[in-house]
RNA sequence: GCCUCUGUAGCUCAGUAGGUAGAGCAGGGGACUGAAAAUCCCCGUGUCGGUGGUUCGAUUCCGCCCGGAGGCA
């Protein structure tokens, strides 16, 4: 079994700090869990952190994938396995850091991924019956195929409704019988920590401060260079704080209103986060607002050591 | 000063031909197996600006008062 710190939490709620205390103290290396920190190009709007703020600790999966490309938890899955292979081989303590929370699950949920790719044919054939006939009919052919799946999801969850009959058309088999048959024994033994407000009002506080803080910084800039130099990918163009910006450059609404609506946008992610790791029984929560900086790391340095040194 | 429009949920606004009201957004909770910073579901009592009047009954009709917008001077 190998040990895994994983640091999680909603965005702007201390985590990059966290994690990279963490590694200085255990010689560890950091693995991203964060869909859009893989970008290379994007930089500012995802607060991925500098080579000042690393501190000299080697960070992965972070920066690895230009923004022309898609990504999906697929490929995250097997990239990140492949990292902590090589961690491990060398001893390395992995901590996994973002807030990610499928893409993490995935990696450490004793959930083997099955390999069944996209098949845009399929998918654009569903979409056209949803277009037509509407949510209900589409959930019927559900219905029919994988009742089991269907049963757990909601007429209008499209999205999911489609892979399901994508996978279904595509390998004759339903998408709920793979997913029984993921189940396997993890052969990662993970330390979940998590860091949350316990004045919601506060992180989006921050939250809003840090948005203004990328403005500072040059977000728009960077958005525009990226929208004149290249072509960004459908996953990319989904960050928040581009696709608004975007918008603002293309006249849709002012700049102004674009920054409000990120500041938006992000506290509404941090809140579907939340709803996410809450989930998750096993993590140990920590609050920045409940106790000071330092005793926060301190405290979190000495949860983990503890869990290392247990060799059970 | 006069005329017109307007004041309903934190915000933007519907509505009640008189029987005390509902959408979107915000906010809260939840879901999540190859888009996940995505996608989806659930949760709406608020002196209907104030005050008098008409009425069995007014947020709805009438008067006055107080905000706001526009027009004429």
């Amino acid at each position: 079994m190998q040990k895994i710190i994983v640091v999680v939490g909603p965005t702007a709620s201390g985590k990059t700090a966290l994690s990279i205390a963490l590694a200085k103290h255990f010689g560890g290396e950091i693995v991203s869990a964060d869909s859009m920190q893989i970008y290379r190009e994007m930089q500012i709007g995802t607060a991925k952190p500098d080579e000042q703020e690393r501190e000299g600790i080697p960070h992965h999966l972070m920066g690895h994938i230009g923004v022309d490309e898609t990504y999906s938890v697929a490929e995250y899955t097997e990239q990140a396995g492949d990292v902590l292979k090589i961690l491990e081989k060398r001893k390395v303590v992995p901590i996994i850091c973002g807030g990610t929370g499928l893409y993490i699950q995935h990696l450490l949920e004793s959930t083997e991924f099955f390999d069944i790719p996209v098949d845009e044919k399929i998918r654009a054939h569903y979409q056209k019956i949803q277009k037509e006939k509407g949510n209900d009919s589409l959930f019927n052919l559900l219905l029919e195929r994988d009742s089991a799946l269907a049963a757990h999801l909601h007429p209008n969850d499209t999205k999911r409704i489609i892979r399901g009959l994508e996978v279904y058309e595509s390998t004759g088999k339903r998408l709920s019988e793979f997913q029984k048959e993921s189940k396997r024994l993890s052969h990662y033994e993970p330390l979940y920590i998590g860091l949350n407000y316990k004045d919601r009002d506060l992180l989006y506080q921050r939250i809003n401060l840090r948005v203004d803080l990328m403005m500072e910084r040059g977000l728009l800039q960077e958005v525009s260079n990226l929208l004149e130099n290249y072509r960004l990918s459908d996953t990319a163009r989904a960050a928040i704080g581009y696709k608004e910006l975007i918008d603002a450059l293309e006249g849709k609404y002012s700049i102004d209103d674009a920054v409000e609506l990120i500041k938006q946008k992000s506290r509404n992610y941090a809140k579907r986060q939340l709803s996410w790791f809450r989930r998750n029984k096993e993590i140990h929560w920590f609050y920045p607002d409940d106790m000071d900086h330092d005793c926060l790391i301190n405290n979190a340095i000495n949860l983990a050591e503890n869990f290392l040194e247990d060799t059970i």
